[in-house]
DNA sequence: CGCTGGATTGACACCATTCAATGCCCGTGG
DNA sequence: CCACGGGCATTGAATGGTGTCAATCCAGCG
């Protein structure tokens, strides 16, 4: 089953819970927010390089993506976003942007201005720290992605890519071992710096060591060990609350 | 000649500097901040995987790097830091290292507790967003770097690195147009996720076409338009206050 | 029912890696 | 003073992982 976009409330509790334990006062804070939600479509683009936002962006459902473009027209997908993402926090203290965030998969996205958002920092200090751990983790995961991209093969790039999303997705209640918003071969292929004609081989590849299976737009794991193992992925580098992380 | 090494005070001043402009009750906070200095040796290890640092250090001289070791035995260099950089401002909100500090070239690193840079914090709150912009700024560098990995030509990619070390060493009074602190080809193949025979050849590629030029671990910039051509470099990305953008 | 977006597959080309050897600079020690 | 070793740069040859090109297939949809 597909999810359905939860409050803007339960979207940000889910991911900063992941992240940091909220009080009843900052529960309710979040709560007071003042929020504008938007259907959004298929491959629209919510930012461009050079905007200057004066809000930030929650993914409520849908998939979302931080992308650039290079001169040869190739492009490099830099993060995937889904439920409880906040994809251009860093707005808030790097006025122009240096990429864009757009739609992959059509879905709810709802829009909170920065000035809530500095109110809600400086009367719960708690909030900046966890905004931080936030923008913090996005910072560990492009390393991680990094050193995939730059170190791994094809097979273990696309294993641990894999991994990852799945993790993200149980984290704040999107299913276990399974990805609803898996991205099309084009996109994982933007995200891992290979061809999309290498990424079939390699999911193939996956599929047929009985690693992954696939649904269309879904994604089972059929051996979580095995995937884990053919990524080389350690879950360390997201920085999740103990009581979160496992299989 | 090699670049001296300035006290903790000027390091900080002039790396901040780049980023936000400092009231004059900001600079003397800072200059009251306690540290201890440390000479470091060649290739030795600040801060290992797993370590849960108390402190942050402070580049003062040499070269250092972020970097990870993954199964096959490759590294990836995650980032090169000189003069007035805090490779591991993250520890304050980020208990536990998910990555190794090492430095590439002995100097000197000034170390400094967290609780001091807290209370630095809690005292001056723009000092926070100023530590928030520095760390912000790390991850658009971290996204420069995928994009340059996964998409570009190995040509465009030492030429891209080249630009971004020569820039953000300009930016700290290291020299115009010129890297003291040149990494080996085999760190720049580790950071660019090439081969140290490729990038052998590369960098005799870029100074057939006089776009550098080196002597030992010095490089110079020859054609700093054609360089940037070559690497599509456009610095937005650096997030530098207008006044120290140029050339 | 044709169209469109995505997945799949095969053939071929090429960029980059690996292996291996050489050269160069420089510090060290006999 | 010179031989030696270590770290780094350089080069050639052979290999191979991925990219490119092109065609086909499939499912959803108007």
């Amino acid at each position: 089953m597909p999810p359905s976009s939860p409050s803007i409330q339960d979207a940000l509790f889910r991911k900063l819970e992941t992240v940091v334990n909220l009080t009843s006062e900052e529960r309710k804070a979040i709560e007071r927010l003042p929020a504008h939600v938007r259907n959004t479509g298929n491959g629209e683009t919510l930012l461009r390089e050079g905007d200057r936002p004066s809000q930030c962006c929650l993914i409520l459902s849908g998939l979302a993506c931080r992308q650039k473009f290079v001169g040869n027209g190739h492009r490099q997908i830099m993060s995937f976003h889904i439920l409880g993402d906040l994809p251009d926090l860093q707005s808030l203290y790097l006025d122009v942007m240096d990429h864009e965030v757009a739609m992959l998969r059509s879905g709810k996205v709802a829009f909170i201005s920065h000035v809530a958002i500095r109110e809600l920092i400086e009367q719960h200090p708690r909030m900046g720290a966890a905004f931080g751990r936030h923008t913090l983790i996005d910072a560990a995961i492009f390393r991680a992605w990094m050193v995939n991209i730059g170190r791994r093969s094809a097979h273990s790039r696309v294993a641990h890519l894999l991994c990852e999303l799945v993790v993200l997705a149980r984290v704040v209640g999107l299913g276990k071992k399974v990805i609803h918003h898996l991205p099309t071969q084009e996109e994982l292929g933007d995200a891992l710096g290979l061809s999309i004609v290498h990424i079939n081989r390699t999911m193939r590849h996956l599929r047929d060591e009985q690693l992954i299976a696939t649904e269309g737009r879904q994604l089972s794991i059929l051996d979580w060990k095995g995937l884990q193992r053919a990524g080389e992925f350690d879950p360390a580098y997201l920085h999740l609350k103990r009581t979160v992380v496992g299989g």
